[in-house]
DNA sequence: CGCCAGGGTAGAC
DNA sequence: GTCTACCATGGC
């Protein structure tokens, strides 16, 4: 679902085809969302050259691995559920959430947009609260999230223009270094938000995937916490984050998708 | 039963 | 500013 679009989509070969019943011309709607504007040969050829383990990496992932720009809104709620769950279990809270908005149907296909910020209001906390979502303090941060975008406090049309360090900042609601509202975007969800949906290449997400693949193959790389139970300390994160950025350069997002993509079984392209 | 999963928060120092 | 215990749930 892109832009309350049902499209089927598959790859073949190097092209990409797709099946909707909207009247509209979705190619450039899709290339924006695959990113397909973006030097993809150059980045690759680029990454390969850094050392041998990330050249093994772009021969196995090229043809699949792509940065995607996702809607900024859906790309927060998602990762708001996002905490100590699995991907599938966050792609079927996305499920679940869209379950509030419009249905949507494509070829016996039977799908949901996902709901606007105002829908979500709308729906209520009651309503997220019988998801089963994760934490029982999800709902009520994706409410107070549709409300900030709603009222306009959160504009992520304005935040593209913005540099990155501004992005992060305002997503987690930092307004001193040393006190942070609780609004449930730390250091890492803000990262994915910047990097997936606001044009913000200088994000790094580190999630533990990350952090352990990086760990693994680079010695001069800031090593984990030995007995901590899966969480970095901003510190921590920063440290990691800040190594990535210097040793990979300016692809280094490009590097983290790879990353995560290691010694793991492809799946198609998330979203809805 | 155990462990792990695209972490964040309150509260302690 | 930095570090810890705790938090809910599903999959294996």
């Amino acid at each position: 679902m892109l832009s309350g679009n049902l499209i089927h989509i598959w790859q073949d070969g190097n092209v990409l085809k797709y099946k909707t019943d909207s009247g509209s011309n979705l190619n450039v709607l899709l290339s924006s969302y695959f990113r397909l504007c973006d030097p993809i040969d150059k980045i690759y050829d680029c990454i390969s050259s850094h050392d041998k383990k990330l050249a093994k990496l772009v021969e196995k992932y090229h043809s699949g691995v792509r940065l995607l720009r996702q809607d900024p809104w859906e790309c927060t709620v998602a990762y708001l559920c996002s905490p100590n769950a699995s991907v599938d279990k966050i792609r079927l809270n996305v499920e679940t959430i869209a379950t509030l908005g419009r249905k949507l149907e494509l070829c016996d296909d039977v799908r949901h947009s996902f709901p606007t910020c105002e829908e979500v209001l709308d729906a209520g906390v009651e309503a997220l609260e019988e998801l089963s979502l994760g934490f029982s303090r999800t709902p009520g941060n994706i409410i107070a999230a549709a409300k900030r975008v709603c009222c306009g406090d959160l504009d992520f049309e304005e935040l593209t223009r913005q540099p990155y360090n501004n992005v992060v900042w305002q997503l987690m609601e930092k307004r001193s270094a040393s006190r942070k509202v609780a609004n449930g975007i730390g250091d890492k969800v803000a990262d994915c938000i910047a990097l997936f949906a606001l044009d913000e290449m200088e994000a790094f997400p580190v999630d533990r995937h990350i952090g352990r693949a990086l760990a693994d193959m680079y010695d001069d790389c800031p090593p984990l916490p030995e007995n901590s139970k899966g969480g970095l300390t901003y510190k921590q994160y920063r440290d990691i984050a800040d190594w990535a950025r210097k040793r990979f350069g300016e692809y280094a997002c490009y590097v983290n998708q790879l990353l995560f993509h290691r010694q793991r079984p492809q799946r198609p392209p998330s979203g809805c």
